[in-house]
DNA sequence: CGACGGATTGAAGCACCTCAACGGGAGTGG
DNA sequence: CCACTCCCGTTGAGGTGCTTCAATCCGTCG
């Protein structure tokens, strides 16, 4: 019955339609569209795929073109003049590329793992939008979260310790990379590097605060790209601070 | 001439306008509706007064309401269990606060000085956002804005030191405050607290990085709180690491 | 005048960084 | 199959930039 709820709520497409069988429509800006104008939104963007470590849009980059993220994971950064860096958020499944009203890009987007996306040029895309007044309140409300979600963020960069960043940063992997679920196991595709300029942090003080938490019996390591939640509480508690 | 051609581009409003005088109308998202529209739209807007340090919303408030900033600045805060402070953000003139499809705020505004607000009820702005595409669009584009600042603000306190994150705090400052004009003065009613806060530092922080950069010649302290630059170069080049 | 709050300055501590060595799995080549 | 290398992650020891604690200064207000 849940289930069936689900479902109805989102518009029915066709066996021949161009997105059926997409694993993420309705997590992503396209679950808006019903059929017919889903499948002319389509139609202008066709799939791109990326290796790890290939470069989707540099920052400074005019911004040409729109993306969804069908598969993967993406990273979005920023580099200092000498070669800091910090990672701004990641990109999962369903999420959009391209929230900006620029001329350019403000961030370099890469891929962590490999990944494909349907890309839009941003002309067409921008008309289309204007057309579909239930899209551009997707966007709205997907530039809204990602708001919240950068706050946030600033939150854990100006205030929290590094065990505290840690733990939050394993949270919302939980949240994100999975339907909940207390004791699944958990993959992160992302390398210690990648952890470490999203958190402000060196490797070295991402390794340490892993194994801290390892030790302390609150999580524990399935792999090097993947773990488990076994204290949850405790977690969040330090989440917190 | 120039003046002309921007007065020009903007709707004209009557002398009997409830908007009419409005020094912020053309940076708010009100800028984006004509003559008539913009009357309805008020309608539903009275004004606001906030003394220093009054609460506009608290976290986890229902959001109610929508505002747009008219005179004096805002903070947007969150506070940790233990009283760490993180301000994700300030509000300037012109600036709307409550981008958000959530039901609750996520962060707490508060008056930094003095200042009037157009209190809007959300529902009847959701209603009449959907009426007009026009505020619809510019609401995305006051989101993307936002977005890319909090990204901005995310490398600052991730990877910034002191002195690079204070040297960027008084170009922003200079930007936001003034209309250029290199060796201006530039007033910020913000206590130390408050800067401690945006830029993830202690106050005695604060104090000491602001006097590095006296005692340098890279600004002139003409108040508590007023300085002027005297070397925006170099000032530049500090903030960019 | 004294008291108060915000800002500055000084001295000592610590959380995280830096530098350096080591470990372990994946790929390669014999 | 083992030997070798490479890359990434882990661990250790020492350094440092910012914090913490504390005293002082200064403008405002009663």
């Amino acid at each position: 019955m849940l289930m069936a709820a689900t479902v109805q709520s989102l518009p029915m497409i066709e066996q021949d339609h161009p997105c059926f069988g997409c694993a993420v429509r309705e997590l992503a800006i396209c679950g808006s569209l019903e059929s017919a104008a889903l499948r002319e939104f389509k139609a202008n963007g066709p799939a791109a795929d990326y290796e790890a470590g290939e470069t989707v849009v540099y920052e400074g980059d005019r911004a040409a073109n729109v993306y969804t993220l069908t598969s993967g994971l993406l990273r979005l950064s920023k580099l200092l003049p000498d070669g800091r860096r910090q990672i701004a958020g990641f990109l999962f499944p369903g999420d959009f590329l391209g929230i900006t009203m620029e001329e350019e890009h403000a961030f370099t987007a890469e891929a962590v793992a490999s990944s494909s996306l349907c890309r839009f040029p941003r002309r067409q895309f921008d008309d289309f939008v204007a057309d579909h007044p239930e899209l551009e309140r997707r966007l709205y409300a997907v530039a809204a979260h990602e708001l919240a979600a950068a706050r946030q963020q600033l939150v854990l960069l100006g205030r929290k310790t590094a065990t505290e960043r840690i733990a939050s940063f394993l949270l919302m992997l939980a949240s994100r990379c999975h339907s909940m679920g207390s004791s699944e196991e958990i993959d992160f595709p992302m390398s210690r590097a990648d952890i470490g300029d999203y958190l402000g942090l060196r490797i070295e003080t991402v390794s340490r605060e892993i194994t801290a938490l390892k030790t302390g019996r609150l999580i524990q390591l399935t792999g090097r790209h993947s773990f488990r939640i076994v204290d949850r509480d405790r977690l969040e508690q330090l989440a917190e601070g």
